[in-house]
RNA sequence: GGAGGGGUUCCCGAGUGGUCAAAGGGAGCAGACUGUAAAUCUGCCGGCGAAGCCUACGGAGGUUCAAGUCCUCCCCCCUCCA
């Protein structure tokens, strides 16, 4: 390795991913070198993953980029239990089916972010070696390694103390520590890494796996992610943004990292971008427009590790079309492959829904739809919005919430622009 | 097992038998101001609708002209005692 190589200590600390290491120096040594096996783990508690889990994933394909092999777990079994870190009350028991079914998509959606070529990194689900796990042989091999009382000291157990706590969750611990002996054992992973709500399970599984194999292990946990605002984007949280393109679009995952508070523009290009670290500080001082600038290259850049570099380009043609979004300037970001001037007119990644032309001879009132192109949950909202000025065609306000829709208000290309509020837009393609 | 306290609309949380679609806060949506930001102010915030109707207060029954509010049984949660 060369002089100046950053190593992937240097590159997750300096981007803003480690919230604790458990032994700082011997880590920092540790990752210097290439070949590391880590791992993190993913609940298939959903789906679909979330904006939660990019910072897990991102760590990852930065230790794949510095060289290093990650296992990305996927808790099929231990979903079986739930994981009582971080939550308040007890989830909802999830059946075998579901949690298949969401492990798979999962597996699905990582292998976008990851290389899971021979030797490069690994996707495993721990269903595979609990699932079947002895009781008996569990509690005298493993359960005999767990102090209650020492457990019961842990911040995410005493938080639910208060709440209530049922035997099953109280186990987690125990699984998630298994996990990481077994990995160990098996593939030669030393180093776990999750959600700082990990940290307990992180630490327990460091001292099952010394008591069991006697061999040293470490942990590294990343802040959670929340907005300057102190707003969670977590899974349970309204306004969930999916990595899945069919639960949120493209252009919708476009639009949310463009609306990023000023505050966290440098905080989540340093997280969800490749961008270099370098270019990245820069951003610090801008503002007015040139801010705004820096907000699309992170919106296009995300959107490009999520959905590809296609989707990305479409999502941005969307959003200078539809919000005059001024292009980047070309010595902002050089590294970033956001496309610098206007392209042709293609705001295909606005949504759009066909429409058949008799439909609008005679006219279709303005509320209802707004409500049949899901602008509006419902036929009350769309009457509210649009008499409370938030409802638009063509660009121009709509006056009555009854006001007819119809073949008048046809542009050239036969389509016509619907607007809920300034940023919703939906297209109606007339044939 | 015993005693007590709870389960309310997306979340938290108030709720005297009628004036409860249900206070208040948060979230959300829209308007103004802006930079597709934040903050602030204003309006909205179960569904369908012209009035009005329908669906909701853990579940099932019951009392009543009328029940989130009273009674019975059941389910779940919490606290204390065993």
């Amino acid at each position: 390795m060369s002089m100046g190589e950053k190593s992937a200590y240097d590159v997750l600390y300096e981007r803003g991913f480690i919230e604790q290491v458990t032994e700082e120096e011997p880590i920092r040594e540790l990752l210097k070198g290439k070949g590391i096996t880590c791992y993190i783990g993913f609940d298939p508690t959903a789906a679909s993953l979330h904006i939660g889990s990019l910072v897990p994933i991102m760590s990852l394909v930065h230790m794949q980029l510095c060289g290093h092999r990650p296992i990305a777990l996927v808790g099929g079994g231990t979903a079986l239990i739930g994981d009582p870190s971080g939550k308040t009350e007890m989830r909802r028991i999830m059946t075998r089916d579901e949690i298949d079914v969401n492990a798979e998509a999962i597996k699905g959606q990582l292998s976008q972010y990851l290389d899971f070529g021979e030797g490069k990194a690994l996707l495993l689900n721990n269903a595979d070696w609990l699932a079947d796990l002895n009781y008996v042989e569990f509690l005298r091999d493993i359960g005999r390694c767990f102090s209650v009382n020492r457990m019961l000291t842990a911040e995410s157990y005493r938080m639910r103390l208060e709440k209530g706590l049922s035997f099953i969750e109280f186990n987690y611990m125990l699984l998630q520590s298994y996990d990481f002996y077994y990995l160990c054992k098996q593939y030669g992973c030393i180093l776990q890494m999750g959600g700082n709500d990990q940290w307990g399970n992180i630490l327990a599984g460091i001292d099952l796996t010394r008591r069991l194999e006697e061999k040293k292990t470490y942990g590294m946990t990343f802040p959670l992610l929340a907005t300057s605002q102190g707003h969670k984007m977590g899974k349970t949280e309204k306004g969930t943004v999916w990595l899945d393109a069919s639960l949120t679009t493209p252009y919708d995952y476009f639009q949310y990292w463009i609306n990023t508070e000023d505050a966290d523009v440098k905080r989540f290009l340093s997280l969800f971008t490749l961008l270099p670290i370098e270019e990245i500080r820069k951003s610090e001082k801008l503002v007015d427009s040139e801010l705004n600038m820096a907000k699309a290259v992170l919106a296009f850049e995300a959107t490009k590790i999520t959905h590809g570099h296609d989707a990305a380009v479409a999502a941005w043609g969307a959003a200078v079309n539809t919000f005059g979004l001024k292009p980047v300037s070309p010595d902002l970001f050089p590294s970033s492959s956001i496309p610098r001037t206007h392209m042709s007119q293609d705001i295909s990644a606005v949504p759009t829904v066909a429409k058949t032309r008799e439909e609008f001879v005679t006219g279709i009132p303005a509320f209802e739809l707004f409500y049949d192109v899901d602008l509006c949950a419902s036929k009350g909202e769309a009457r509210r919005v649009i008499s409370q000025g938030g409802g638009y065609v063509n660009g121009e306000q709509i006056q009555a919430f009854d006001e007819k829709i119809s073949i008048k208000h046809l542009n050239e290309n036969g389509e016509i622009d619907l607007r809920k509020g300034k940023k919703q837009h939906r297209k109606i393609k007339v044939s």
